[in-house]
DNA sequence: CTTCTTACA
DNA sequence: TGTAAGTA
């Protein structure tokens, strides 16, 4: 088994994760509604999150801190281009030049495919 | 006791 | 988002 299987393996009960991100249940709940999020399932229906689920959710508590909506962090996380590795502490601090940036190529992008739903508006929200 | 869904302030 | 309600 390798890390990816291990960072991807469904382990902590949403109990374990409300305490690790210091995120509330309604919270993560809501972030798995706007698909930022896809946690296994127990049989008996209880959501288990993966250490890679965890990380994603600290990424948009970050990003959330940082003036950016639910749209702004679900355009920037699912871009395959933006690679965030875990294992590497190295945790670069997004600097609000940087997530501008990010933001227009991603706005760019998405302009780029037609999906051009955030600029009706939403589009000021992105930024503080 | 913890988590889940639904719904309302 | 917070929280109450009724379950599993």
């Amino acid at each position: 088994m390798n890390d990816q299987d291990r960072r991807s393996m469904p382990l902590f009960a949403i109990g374990i994760v409300m305490k690790l991100t210091e995120l509330t249940a309604r919270q993560i709940r809501n972030y798995e509604d706007n698909k930022l999020i896809q946690p296994a399932r127990t049989t008996g229906n209880q959501r288990l999150f993966s250490f890679n689920d965890v990380d994603r959710l600290l990424e948009i508590k970050n990003l959330l801190d940082k003036g950016v909506n639910l749209a702004g962090v679900k355009l920037l996380l699912d871009s395959s281009s933006n690679n965030k590795s875990f294992t590497e502490e190295k945790r670069t601090e997004i600097t609000d030049r940087e997530l501008r940036q990010m933001l227009k190529h991603e706005l760019y992008e998405a302009g780029r495919f037609g999906k051009s739903s955030l600029r009706q508006g939403e589009l000021s929200r992105f930024f503080h």
